[in-house]
DNA sequence: TTTT
DNA sequence: TTTT
């Protein structure tokens, strides 16, 4: 029973193809960036657009199954929880980065052909050999 | 009629007592934060607890009840969107925020007293007689 | 500032045009139906489908923008709050209605020509004259 | 990969007591109601203010959870989907339940004791042995 | 039937 | 920096 309430909801457009990765435990990551487009009018009738980008991170099983179904352009749901990671690079600059940590994904519009991919699926089958529950904060990307 | 859903929700405490300033035209801007604490059980057993912390913006009039009624250690529910801002300090250096600009509130367990502001109504008062519309990114903070 | 929160969020198809009415004072009511299909495995792995049909009814410019943009088939996201109203019949039968009373609405997929409607526009224009605010409970249908 | 969303989230208070049985299978069902507030001005300026009930299901963990942390009265977070049942009773008259099927709970507000429940933490290891997954829709209530 |  |  939680005692807190971090909830993200998004609708927009994968700006790039989706990227798959492991973690050394062998558990896949894949992660992609949404577009999210708000329009209103200012008070002077004037009509305004702005896009805001997101950094999306999936795991486990989720990962997989966007890595196989989404790419660039599509229109996905997503849902998920903000994480912000802090880091230092080997130079000694720190970094901020924001992520919807997604747990939730719904590919919107008109259903486009799954990735032909025997490829993919085999590689799947031996990389996920060892599918030992790690902690998200392990995997450095 | 929008063409993306850019959606946050939050339940957590507020780690201090909000602040209210004016944008140059006079328009009431709320800033504060809202830390949500996320807790989970590790596949070996262990129970893991992590904090996020949020900026929380708001503006207008819900900026004038956040200042009224909120202080340091409550709980609330909040809603709103992600905001990712990017300015350059006087120095040249690039900053990054991310807040949840809210449209949205709500003050969650029992109710506390309205803070004593008979002074601060009347500042209100003052201040809020150039209410003309702005653009949100006029103000910077 | 509320102390209840009541928010309802569907993604699914039409399942007929929109429907527009007036209320006695002029003011716009649109009301649709929305499917949303839900899938799950059983223990024993078998894989079941539900459909969920949803009432959804929207005011004022919502209404118009929904009357004016939607039809049969079209996927939408749609967000509001859960409203039951229970009435008499003419029969003095009891009758329960479960809505989703929509305060945003948007299109999902690819963009569809909006319906050619001058005679709609016109029609609009007219009736909308009066559009002083009722009561939302003041319409009967 | 899901196609629909069915998203329900409500904070309000319990009417009354969460109830808890058992289906056939011994899977724990725990259903209580919610109270939710919502108030706002009409154009003439007055107030008004107005409680929509909900019922609320629970199922498996959560369902004891809810039935052990939860009492009249008390402020919670709930979110699930909206199901919507329609049987006929013994004399063939048909009847239709809207309920929430919540997969979160989260309690607001100060803490409050946990119930005193030796009595119910043993009943409930009894009854738990057979824990096969069933079918939701087994549990006519 | 809850709460403020 | 909050809360439990």
């Amino acid at each position: 029973m939680s005692r807190g309430l971090n909830k993200v909801m998004l609708i927009g457009h994968l700006g790039r193809d989706p990227e798959m990765r492991y973690t050394p435990s062998g558990r896949p990551v894949t992660t992609f960036t949404i577009a999210t487009t708000r329009t209103w009018n200012t008070s002077n009738g004037e009509r305004h657009t702005e896009t805001e980008w997101f950094n999306v991170v999936t795991w486990g099983n989720l990962a997989e199954i966007c890595k196989q179904y989404l790419s660039k352009g599509q229109q996905v749901y997503v849902e998920g929880r903000l994480q912000t990671r802090r880091w230092e690079d080997s130079e000694g600059n720190k970094h901020t980065s924001v992520e919807i940590v997604a747990n939730e994904m719904m590919i919107l519009g008109e259903r486009r052909e799954p990735l032909s991919n025997n490829h993919f699926t085999e590689s799947l089958q031996e990389t996920h050999s060892t599918d030992e529950e790690i902690e998200e904060d392990e995997y450095p990307f």
